[in-house]
DNA sequence: CGAAAATATACTGTATACAGTTTCTTGATG
DNA sequence: CATCAAGAAACTGTATACAGTATATTTTCG
């Protein structure tokens, strides 16, 4: 469209602009989307940009293009009537979980070498959380558990563009994922993923991480599909509670 | 932000509000990722919102949109200066490689039982621009034969998640690919995996193809970084011409 | 003639205003 | 009393205007 004035005689070393600083859209961008991660929207409620504007002391575009922003990254959909929640269909949490058993045994395997004693602590901290929710009886604790768990091992994957892509899929499934730890048995079968890969990667062995994380996502696909099917006959969308 | 109005009492089969239609911004959208794609922006060339604007016919804000989210998803980069194209390091090519290499065997591997004789038509076709382009030493040529054979698979992978975040992740890379297929040695390595691919789908053999493509990756990753080591010793960031 | 300061320019970011469209509400009509 | 139509309301999409800031240019001074 334009090229740079370019003063072709004196070979400049690039006079390269500036990245832009840290706008207004970015910020209620990074807030709604935390907010969105820890406590889902209702199918039935809506986001309406003058309104997350009036919330964050702005004017409508700021608000827009975050929100814009996050229906790009499919936290939202916008409708005519304002921004809400995607419902997923029973083919969308598989091909999430598709993706996600695709990228994330290799994404965790990757850390293993490197886990030293900040992450151990923070590891074993998470899963010690996540014992005490199950024996409880509190998938709320439960959920948060497992939250920290993964950001444990995610913030440390070295490659920002494999993590960045996991966790937004794990976002994306993250509602779901809280209808499936209602279920007692499923928990178990959380905790138990979470110790081997825990002891696979203060271990600090790589394979067996793979390995681990392989079958956990198999195993907490298997029982999503069956608390699903159990839970009632109907095969029709999920709402993303 | 804001509760629907939901009649308690009627409690209706939800009214839902229609999904939005094209923007102008979608549209300026579209057609840019295109341009961009096919003929990248040099290094020092800048998009500056009120021009396409202007080219579009329509005010700064669909332009902004539009440019904004391809900064979102990793086309571009905002400057204070203009819209300019990512510099690539080679710590990102690598990057994006490895998440490739997680991703492209398992997707193409879940096309080749359904290969059907329109498919492998188009297939057939591509490997036999590519041959013909290895012939000639015609790098463009080669370049867009090999798109269009990821294409014809790449258009019937049935997971949009997974189809949709290889092609994003090709087209970053795509531009320094360019540079490699300049290499008589590399187009050749190109056109045997190629025909290996092509090969395996026509068979309808995933797991032939599922390794034809892991092989395949990894010899083009290799070619890549060892023509850009001989090119020049310099392992400064790469310009993503 | 060269370097530093002052000014101008060219962008993006934000605000406000308006237009278009879909949903909701109300009222009329059978 | 139900159904349909007309109007109002509530949104988003787009346009325009203004403000702020980084870069480019000019000017000033040694």
């Amino acid at each position: 469209m334009k090229k740079a004035p370019q003063t072709i005689a004196t070979a400049k070393p690039a006079p390269k602009p500036l990245a832009r600083s840290e706008t207004l859209g970015d910020r209620i961008y990074d807030e709604l989307r935390k907010r969105l991660q820890h406590t889902p929207l209702q199918p039935d409620e809506r986001l309406v940009d003058v309104e997350v504007a009036a919330a964050y002391g702005t004017s409508r575009m700021p608000a827009r293009d975050a929100l814009l922003r996050l229906v790009n990254e499919g936290y939202l959909i916008g409708t005519t009537r304002g921004f809400v929640v995607p419902t997923l269909s029973l083919d969308d949490v598989r091909d999430i979980f598709e993706v996600r058993r695709l990228l994330e045994p290799a994404a965790i395997a990757s850390v293993a070498p490197k886990v030293d004693a900040a992450a151990k602590q923070e590891l074993t901290l998470a899963l010690k959380r996540a014992r005490q929710a199950a024996a409880n009886d509190d998938d709320e604790e439960m959920m948060l558990a497992n939250m920290a768990f993964r950001q444990a091992w995610l913030s440390r994957v070295k490659n920002q563009r494999l993590a960045s892509t996991i966790g937004r899929f794990v976002d994306h499934v993250q509602t779901v994922r809280r209808l499936t730890l209602v279920n007692r048995k499923t928990r178990q079968v959380v905790v138990d993923g979470l110790a081997k890969l825990h002891a696979s990667l203060i271990a600090r062995d790589s394979a067996r991480t793979f390995e681990a994380m392989d079958r956990f996502m198999a195993d907490a696909q298997a029982a999503y599909f069956s608390t699903h099917d159990a839970e009632s006959g109907k095969s029709a969308p999920i709402p993303n509670l």
